[in-house]
RNA sequence: GGACACGUGCUAGAGCGGCCGAAUAGACCACCCUGCUAAGGUGGAGUCCCUGAUUACGGGGACCGAGGGUUCAAAUCCCUCCGUGUCCGCCA
């Protein structure tokens, strides 16, 4: 949720920010509206409920003999008091509506324009070289033994996978080094839980336009998270927190996405399934160093990239393609040589102070007063890296180098060999 | 799943339908006292919202797990839900 005061006093930025990102501005405009009569209703309300307080106390001290006439007075009173409070809890409930559709303000450094509108910040690593026809992550994986989309799909339909074998510890290697990578920068690490109640993932942003990419359990009223970014952010939510230093979580998880709206997209192999595995970052700060911050989990990030040894581009996402909560987004994409593109690996959010509003998240400020703290996120490891260095560390009998950094959690294994 | 009990401020813990935003103790902050530390003394302090002035300051409303209800008036009575504890049952 944006910044109220914001709104009332700056109306025209937080309509430039919307516009920025391809959203109507006119629900700055209805935001405004349901603003002022909500105040409207509340002050009515509260100057009836203050008449009503005072007279009962009256009631409460007067004689037996006065009350009758007394409480003859009030009877309606009660009536009115309860009227109004029932359109004050309208209006207010039609002000939150409204604002709850205004999405993040957009930092001024964003590109502008929409999901092509991207800025290239730099290229790094060496793109590979191959003298042999380069064979893509799913044909390795199943030359490897590593990756089973047949019986995943006959287990629980399309977008889903086993992983088997080498595959399954690789995986596992590359969750450990980021954990790692995290642990030593000062992260706690947080096992989350993956299913959330509803003002959770509200709290979050998910439950916004993209609220059909969401697996729902109606029995229960529960969600599952698409990314532990929802526990962990949940994870202080109603707290005042000390973020004098920055409060660094890193979290393991399944994540579940229903890919609605990708329909025929990506459906050859591991690059985009209905569940995965993601080592998260998630940081609460003081919003004056969310930018540096921010700068850091990116950092951090692209030492995975190297020590991966892949060859990716860093990107400056476009203000029409943040997601709600975010002002300001990088992507690490890595280059994936069979697709002869660049695919995101990771991808990194300052959500400055949106995400903390909405979940009541503050910190008590030099003046004294508890203000909304910046969110940060950003990932460190995905079961989709496996496309990325099966496919650029293979070689042309089908083997595959292990990059050195993931060597320790498998064993010391330098090379993986097809099954014979 | 069944039965019973409980849910109050940072923590512990009182609370009669009106005098309760809420006793008391601890922790906390400021000051005083003491050579230092400990102890002691005095004072302060919750969160959110509306509003009048805006450097310091006032006025009002809401909040005692959440949401409803009864009442002129609810922390206090009633209902539903959530959570916690204990016992029983069940359990890949």
């Amino acid at each position: 949720m944006i910044d109220v005061q914001l709104l009332r006093d700056q109306p025209e930025l937080v309509k430039a920010s919307q516009q920025a990102r391809g959203n109507d501005p006119a629900t700055v405009d209805a935001a405004v509206a349901a603003d002022l009569a909500r105040r409207e209703a509340l002050q009515h309300f509260e100057s009836l409920r203050a008449e009503q307080k005072a007279k009962s106390k009256e009631i409460g001290k007067a004689s037996k003999d006065e009350r009758p006439a007394l409480l003859a007075a009030v009877q309606d009173l009660a009536q009115q008091v309860k009227d109004a409070q029932a359109a004050a809890n309208d209006a207010e409930e039609a002000f939150t509506t409204a604002v709850m559709k205004i999405e993040n303000i957009v930092l001024d450094e964003v590109p502008a324009g929409g999901e092509d509108d991207f800025v290239v910040l730099r290229h790094e690593g060496d793109k590979s070289e191959f003298d042999f026809e380069p064979r893509d992550h799913l044909e390795i994986g199943e030359l490897l033994g590593a990756i089973d989309m047949t019986r995943g799909a006959k287990v629980s339909g399309t977008r889903f996978s086993f992983l088997r074998g080498i595959g399954a510890q690789l995986e596992l290697a590359i969750m450990q080094l980021g954990l790692n990578k995290a642990i030593s920068n000062g992260f706690v690490m947080l096992t989350p839980p993956t299913l959330v109640k509803p003002e959770i993932m509200r709290g979050t942003g998910f439950l916004g336009e993209h609220a059909d990419e969401v697996y729902n359990l109606p029995a229960d009223d529960l969600y599952l998270t698409g990314t532990s970014e929802v526990a962990l952010a949940g994870y202080h939510a109603d707290e005042i927190i000390d973020v004098s230093e920055p409060l660094r979580y890193v979290g393991w998880s399944t994540c579940y996405r229903r890919e609605a709206g990708s329909a025929g997209k990506d459906t050859r192999g591991i690059i985009r399934t209905h569940q995965f595995n993601k080592v998260e970052m998630f940081v609460y700060t003081d919003p004056a160093q969310a930018a540096e911050e921010h700068a850091r989990l990116l950092g951090w990030q692209e030492e995975m990239m190297q020590a991966l040894g892949l060859h990716y581009r860093v990107i400056d996402t476009a203000a029409g393609d943040l997601g709600s909560s975010a002002a300001r987004k990088y992507d690490v994409e890595a280059w994936v040589p069979t697709q002869g593109t660049y695919r995101e690996l990771t991808s990194t959010s300052n959500c400055t102070t949106f995400q903390a509003r909405r979940l009541g998240i503050r910190a008590r400020g030099e003046d004294g007063k508890a203000h909304p703290v910046a969110t940060l996120n950003g990932t460190i490891a995905t079961t989709r890296w496996l496309v990325a260095v099966l496919e650029t560390h293979q070689q042309a009998d089908g083997s595959v180098l292990v990059p050195e950094a993931l060597r320790p959690y498998l064993g010391g294994q330098e090379i993986l060999l097809p099954k014979e």
